[in-house]
DNA sequence: GCCGGAATAC
DNA sequence: GTATTCCGGC
């Protein structure tokens, strides 16, 4: 298999980031320009903070707030604007997270959200009665559902846009959840929380296993329920990645991306992991997120980076640039991930002229100068072990 | 309010 | 593909 370095393969990031890693620092068009000037559209309820924001004890990184990020679209999709508002304190009398509930919020004006909506996407005439339908398609494509009984609450499907939106996310580390029943817990799979509800473990670990059997082109043994039926977050531009090496066979690290779209091996793909865990991880909900119950929280926070040993992996001081699960990980993951997931620089990028001129851009994520540029002979510099990793995950519907 | 079909726009 | 728009039905 040959190795690739970054440069290559730009149609392979192009789904997952669609925006330059240097956004930070650079405006951007989202829309063409014509339209911009006739609509005179703001990106309200744009996120000003750094690259994630706490949810429910997970991070979401900055692609679930921008539309830039969404496979097969170039432009904002409705479950992204929601997720901004909802991260925003100014919104939050009109939309909230419901308190008691992951991933549930509530539209509390829903004209508002309308009304920001409509104008986001230049569509005055934009009410809730036609946002409410945009949001009822996502019910089949089980990004959202709704809260039945109380008005105006949906609920996320975090699991969905995690496989939407990170379609090689730990492709190559987890062996099939049913694969793991009765396995002693050090061979589980990385970025599980101890106190995590079986359901959602499980629910979990066939996201996971659905991408990699699906980025495998392999058949699940015993098929999977859910995201293998959603074929893979709508099948669009995720790409293939032909062999898959067994589970946890090491591999190069960070060597992504080939020429004319062709997939790469797996063992291209190292994942993230065995990041250090900020001691305090895992009190890092905050106000504008749901509660998160103790049950899930990591059991032990007194010095959560002892288990963490990641051999191997030496400390990262970076700022993480923010991503789901791994988030709460700590940097060590982010700088991981970020070799895995951010688009290297000189790839070609669309630009977004309505998130830039917000001044949305954190500089502290100029990505582009911190990317590392994977060296030859770099071989999987950090433990491909896995059972160490712990998050916290929000419940996913049924 | 909520649902989902249908036609349509982009 | 992802909405937007409209609408009949519950």
């Amino acid at each position: 298999m040959r190795e690739l370095g970054w440069g290559e393969g730009a149609e392979v990031w192009d789904h997952l980031w669609a925006v330059p890693i240097s956004r930070k620092a650079q405006p951007r068009p989202s829309l063409p320009p014509r339209k911009t000037m006739h609509c005179g559209c703001v990106a309200e309820g744009a996120p000003t903070g750094p690259g994630s924001h706490w949810i429910s004890g997970l991070a979401f990184p900055d692609w679930a707030y921008k539309a830039e990020s969404s496979p097969g679209s170039r432009q904002i999709q409705l479950w992204h604007f929601i997720l901004e508002l909802l991260q925003k304190e100014e919104f939050r009398h009109v939309i909230a997270w419901q308190q008691g509930e992951y991933g549930e919020f509530v539209i509390k004006d829903p004209d508002e959200v309308a009304r920001l909506w409509g104008h986001r996407k230049c569509k005055p005439q934009m009410n809730y009665d036609k946002l409410s339908r945009a949001l009822r398609y996502y019910y089949n494509k089980r990004i959202l559902h709704k809260t039945k009984g109380k008005r105006f609450t949906y609920k996320f499907n975090f699991s969905r846009l995690i496989v939407i939106n990170y379609p090689l996310w730990e492709v190559r580390a987890p062996p099939a959840p049913h694969l793991l029943r009765g396995a002693p817990a050090p061979f589980w799979p990385a970025l599980l929380p101890m106190g995590m509800p079986s359901e959602l473990l499980h629910s979990l670990l066939l996201a996971q296993w659905a991408m990699v059997e699906h980025l495998a082109g392999q058949q699940t043994p015993r098929g999977l329920p859910e995201a293998a039926e959603d074929k893979m977050g709508s099948g669009s531009g995720a790409p293939r990645l032909g062999s898959l090496p067994a589970p946890f066979q090491p591999g190069p690290c960070c060597l992504l991306g080939s020429p004319q779209d062709e997939p790469p091996g797996l063992a291209s793909f190292t994942p993230p992991l065995l990041p250090s865990l900020p001691a305090s991880w895992t009190h890092l909900s905050g106000p504008l997120l749901p509660h998160v119950p103790p049950e899930w929280q990591f059991p032990g926070t007194s010095k959560p980076d002892t288990l963490l040993p990641g051999p191997g992996g030496p400390p990262v001081t970076r700022p993480f640039p923010g991503l789901p699960l791994l988030a709460g990980l700590g940097q060590g993951a982010g700088e991981r991930l970020r070799l895995f997931s951010l688009r290297p620089q000189g790839l070609k990028v669309k630009a977004c002229p309505m998130i830039g001129a917000q001044g949305r851009l954190d500089p502290r994520e100029g990505f582009s100068s911190e990317i590392h540029r994977p060296k030859t002979g770099d071989k999987s510099p950090v433990s491909p072990q896995l059972g160490n990793f712990k998050a916290v995950w929000p419940l996913d519907p049924p």
